[in-house]
DNA sequence: ACCCCTGTTCGGCG
DNA sequence: CCGCCGAACAGGGG
């Protein structure tokens, strides 16, 4: 389900958590979300420890805990962060529940393709350092997309903007609303590419991200309606410019959809 | 019943 | 090395 923005907003989920001890924490140990994850030193860990701060870092989220301990959770397709009542009982989804003395702070995921990280340690979890700049700072200039679409010109710049270390956070609809602003064909390899569409892309993520950020990642709701976002899903869904209808294919992987008209 | 899915990783192939 | 593909994870929704 979630890409950048809503990941923003489910991370905020657990805000009202902050500055409060764990008192208890319920694990579903041996679930494939917490592969690679040793479930009982979690556990260990967190009891009695105080939920500090948040951080997001494209579509991973960072939740620091007193006593240098660190909970990274990534939502993955299905999964979803939420506050419950203390007296939560987790139903067959509910992965891991923290237990604070006035609510229970809920990670649920039903399909299982997210991932529940634990590191204990004054560093940063290595896993936490490799990231690349989010596309709404400064670091993410015109040169440091240039630079990685050079890495990768002869694949589609779809599937280009799916690479989570060049475009951390960007996933499927977001992709395709940025080509469709920038007017270029998702089809088109990031070699073919002149300076103009490179260009127009670097602008369209910035612009993207943002307006997405203030509406889905701050109060979950609607990005513009002129978005592409609210036709690509449809199966008559047409260009919000002209209501040209939108054409769709698989491309990088994944379901695309683009303006045959706009997109060049 | 059937088909599709806002994610990521991995092995195999060309 | 590059990039693509299908599989895997395990359901849920239309």
């Amino acid at each position: 389900m979630p890409e950048l923005a809503e990941v923003e907003w489910y991370r905020k989920q657990w805000n009202d958590g902050r500055g409060d001890e764990i008192v208890d924490v319920r694990v579903h140990t041996g679930k494939y979300v917490f592969r690679g994850t040793n479930t009982r030193v979690l556990q260990e860990n967190l009891v009695g420890k105080k939920l500090l701060r948040s951080t997001r870092r494209g579509k991973q989220m960072l939740f620091e805990f007193s006593g240098d301990n660190w909970l990274g959770i990534h939502l993955g397709m299905t999964g979803k962060t939420h506050v419950e009542s203390p007296d939560f009982r987790p139903g067959k989804h509910d992965h891991l529940v923290l237990y604070q003395q006035k609510r229970a702070l809920v990670f649920t995921d039903p399909r299982e393709l997210g991932h529940v990280l634990f590191h204990h340690g004054a560093d940063e979890p290595a896993w936490w350092k490799q990231h690349a700049p989010e596309v709404v700072s400064r670091e993410f200039d015109q040169k440091f997309l240039d630079q990685f679409l050079d890495r990768h010109l002869k694949a589609p710049i779809k599937a280009v903007l799916l690479m989570q270390r060049g475009f951390p956070g960007i996933g499927n609809w977001m992709a395709d609303e940025i080509l469709w602003r920038a007017k270029v064909l998702p089809s088109k390899r990031a070699g073919k590419l002149n300076t103009r569409e490179r260009v127009k892309i670097f602008r369209a993520a910035k612009f993207v991200v943002r307006r997405s950020l203030e509406t889905l990642g701050r109060h979950f709701s609607d990005p513009p309606r002129t978005w592409l976002i609210h036709q690509r899903w449809e199966n008559s869904g047409v260009c919000p410019r002209h209501r040209t209808p939108l054409r769709r294919a698989t491309i990088g992987g994944r379901t695309t959809a683009w303006c045959p008209r706009c997109q060049r």
